[in-house]
DNA sequence: TGTACATCAGTGAACGCGCGTTCACTGATGTAC
DNA sequence: TGTACATCAGTGAACGCGCGTTCACTGATGTAC
């Protein structure tokens, strides 16, 4: 943010990925096309694809600061703890953190409200699907450094990230399709279903 | 297939289908028009579109298949099961199956392949993962029936299909960038991936 | 402080591409008598 | 068995659309002296 030159490049960004993040959640993703975004900024479509590679990009681009800073907080864990424990506060810290992280960028509303469209747009669901599939496999990695065990024999990190992950996406999807959109309301629903998945995988559900 | 109207149009799409996916799979995806596999076959782009909806759906039709033959797989597993076990034993009799099932469609191998192409090529593993997700819904449900609990209240059955998908993903995936692609591999890999379930969750990787 | 030149964000217009749709039409197959 | 009509798979050509790219160019900002 040294020059007015690159303080101008930032204030043409913001506005693109406002402008895109609003459109896309009044109007919906596939409603809006690249140049009703540039239109919307004063800008000319050319200038938009300078900025971001995809229209997709976009729309994720908060999400990828959600999942770096997962990934971070998950090498960040202390060596002590078992791999699903530090999932666990990796995800719970991270949802802790993540209101001052993401309101630095947009208004956290609109990011939650976005989360959402993402969740009801079969192609961004798709998308984020194999997005979360990537950032799983980064986080194999990092558990099986963390427990000295090799990725690429030992299937243990790949397979508790995998029974992680599907845990997560349960949470997600019933928290964008329930009512409190809040989130302390996710970071609840978190914290609950992982305390879940024991007696899910125990044989009889009738049991106490 | 009564009919000669009939039988010539099951030999249009057939034709089509098989045109698609073999484009598909010694060419790529992104690489192969519509109207290349119109060409092929040597029928109008307009008739391709009278048979398949879209580009992808082609791309998904054998999926379809297997999809359907699990969710039936498990609806037909005895009741006093619990609903790992459930889960476990659908698939495992799903691979079985699968051979005769899908061979009288298309070549098992050309199936195969396009399986793999489905994993490499990052629309169509979106795809094929949003897709699994409703699958998963639909098994959620059954599961649910089946041990006479709200699906909407009670989070075990998602969570249980849920972690059963993601060690299945962890295993399709391992096994499409394996070496041993027939099917006695991933139905091999699959019961010993679920074996491994409980170590994973287990505190401490490196206790025997 | 002013001048000369370099850098680079943004422009505008045109284009390529492939998916999927629309139209009025043809000709083979099916059916009723 | 033959005729008349109905159905419907397939045609061909044109189109709309939006993403993403290419081009030569402009003008504001940065830098060196």
């Amino acid at each position: 943010m040294e020059t007015l030159r690159e303080r101008k490049k930032q204030r043409t960004r913001d506005a693109l990925l406002h402008a895109a993040l609003e459109l896309f959640t009044t109007r919906g993703y596939e409603a809006t096309t690249v140049d009703d975004v540039a239109a919307a900024v004063d800008v000319s479509q050319r200038t938009f694809f300078r900025y971001f590679a995809s229209k997709e990009e976009v729309a994720f681009v908060v999400q990828h600061m959600t999942e770096a800073a997962f990934v971070e907080g998950v090498r960040a864990r202390p060596a002590h703890e078992a791999p699903m424990e530090a999932l666990r506060q990796a995800v719970v810290d991270g949802w802790d953190r993540l209101h001052e992280a993401v309101s630095a960028v947009v208004p956290v509303e609109l990011y939650l409200r976005m989360y959402q469209l993402i969740e009801s747009t079969p192609v961004l669901l798709a998308a984020h699907l194999r997005r979360s599939m990537e950032v799983e496999e980064k986080i194999a990695r990092i558990l099986a450094e963390r427990e000295g065990v090799d990725v690429d024999t030992d299937p243990r990190p790949r397979l508790v990230v995998a029974v992680f992950a599907g845990v997560i996406r349960v949470t997600e999807r019933q928290w964008s399709t329930g009512e409190d959109f809040s989130l302390e309301a996710i970071r609840e629903l978190t914290a609950r279903y992982l305390d879940q998945v024991g007696p899910a995988l125990a044989g009889d559900w009738r049991a106490p």
